[in-house]
DNA sequence: TTGTATGCGTTATCAG
DNA sequence: CTGATAACGCATACAA
């Protein structure tokens, strides 16, 4: 069953203009046309209200000037942002994006790297965890916060150094007893150096730290728990704490408040990502804010670039430390 | 310049399994075929790796199996929470997504409505905010919180019934002088009806009220002059305020505790869409929220709909309240 | 039920 | 610089 609305098509252009269709193509694309030709053929779309058509192109060429992205869903604001800046950094080269969301599910993953080449996608951005996953050969695939091999372009914040930098703020911020808390998959990724980072700095300034880390399918009162081991008298042993997430920082606060600790007076708190409320106010949490603009760009322009053995295999952007009202400073 | 990684084709398929190229597409679209034949295929299918290519399919029926949504951006909550419950709409019906980010710019408005025809996307679901923005004939086009004419389908959130909500709900705890602030484009949209609802049901229940409402291109600090101006001895008159959305709900806070007014207990507020916490957490502030699943759902159903003439040209969803702290109860 | 053949709208290759 | 024409991969009407 066939849409009956298909418009004018090149060879509708040409007759009314009385040229041939190779010239309608070559005035569409703005090829190089003697002029009369050209104004020939531009009357003649406007006659006929002529609206080019991509399927045709992307069947001639194999090109769609799309590419898809995957990512787990919209409704975790940090995946919201990244989603934002990749669009917008696609649009300005001309560029479609086909949204895919996984909701963290393995095989889903899988389906949509297996639809997206049905789709001819141009390229492929993917933040995935599934740990089996094999990245296809013949597409450009770019990945964000998860290395997989030297032939796939990892693009990451400066987890370590982020881990590192918290550190430090909390220690210039007077903190004398630190921890820190994440929960995420058990995978290797990316983002669990932000923990690396936390400890060698922690180790170098003579910081004492403990770390409490999650599984997935732990449940968050673990959390509960580990901090109330660390309570005596109504005060909390730690002074500070870094968390993985921004996420898991404000239910981590939520608890604090609960034993009538006070934020930021009793412990401080640092975050990452660099969430704000509404997505353009003050940040949630003091943080360290990843660089979603540059990560979304440096995605783009590697996914697209034309060769992608000339890309480093491990790109890792700067973060900085933003203030969110839950430290001092 | 085509690209090189084009690999088998269902011709190639046909030959490979000594069938027929129209057996082979009738394999892959899951047609009546002889089981043996579905066998031979499937094999063949399997030892070449043959990839089902899209392009050819969407030129020949006309058909991308895509919907364009177009919406500002993703940075707002409310929109990312759109952005993913169509998404997911959509994915349940096999169809892709194809986003367009607005930024509220009322050429790019028309210039995506251009090229998702271009793209030959099989509907358009929009969220627009140009006042002569003209809506093509020829492609199922669903709009949300916007009526333009019946004939061209709205969906929306019940906003006048959600501002009626709002008053009651403030009533009902105790508040004795309320007022209702929004800021937004002069377009009257079905947003604009949260005022009407809201003012009908304080007329009724005799409850005194005001309303400030500025344009898009005023300052926030006109709210502040008309709060300032309505603050006596350290009070402010108004004991309960209704707001237009979250957002502003949470800068109308910020700006009341910055006058030490206590909220809820000197002041409770209100917003409106349901925003929540890292998107899935606890509500931002008491709100009166948008089902916005079943928006997505009722948007998709509508757009994919085979004659939109029957369908209705407003679509209302109920809203519900939320508490989220703000109010005392 | 399966095979054959045509055309969807475009680009690209040749000749002129 | 322009015109004519052959693909691109697939769905489908028609023939067998």
């Amino acid at each position: 069953m066939p849409k009956e609305r298909s418009g004018p098509t090149m060879a509708d252009v040409a007759r009314e203009a009385g040229v041939a269709l190779g010239t309608v193509s070559r005035v569409v694309n703005g090829e190089q046309v003697g002029d009369e030709f050209r104004e020939k053929v531009n009357a003649a779309i406007r006659r006929l209200g002529y609206r080019y058509n991509n399927s045709g192109r992307a069947l001639r060429t194999d090109r769609t000037n799309t590419i898809a992205f995957i990512i787990p869903n919209t409704i975790n604001p940090y995946f919201a942002l990244l989603v934002h800046h990749i669009n917008v950094a696609l649009e300005k080269r001309n560029y479609r994006m086909m949204l895919c969301f996984t909701d963290y599910d393995k095989d889903r993953e899988i389906e949509f790297i297996r639809m997206a080449q049905q789709n001819r996608v141009d390229g492929i951005i993917a933040l995935t965890y599934n740990p089996s996953l094999s990245i296809p050969e013949d597409i450009p695939f770019v990945t964000i916060d998860r290395f997989f091999s030297v032939s796939v372009p990892c693009i990451a914040a400066d987890n370590f150094g982020g881990g590192a930098l918290a550190a430090r703020k909390l220690k210039e911020c007077g903190c004398r007893n630190v921890a820190f808390m994440r929960i995420g998959s058990a995978l290797t990724n990316e983002p669990s150096k932000r923990r690396d980072g936390f400890i060698s700095a922690c180790v170098e300034m003579g910081l004492p730290f403990e770390i409490k880390a999650l599984e997935d399918n732990q449940s968050f009162s673990e959390f509960e728990n580990f901090l109330s081991g660390h309570m005596h008298g109504g005060k909390l042993d730690f002074d500070g704490l870094f968390i993985g997430t921004d996420s898991l920082a404000w239910s981590i606060i939520k608890v604090l408040k609960k034993w009538n600790l006070r934020v930021p007076e009793d412990v401080q708190v640092i975050g990452f990502d660099g969430i704000r409320m509404f997505g353009d106010q003050e940040c949630v949490v003091s943080t360290i804010a990843q660089p979603v603009q540059e990560i979304a760009e440096t995605c783009v322009t590697t996914v697209l670039s034309r060769d992608l053995s000339s890309v480093p295999s491990l790109i890792c952007l700067p973060v900085r430390y933003e203030f969110g009202g839950t430290t001092k400073g």
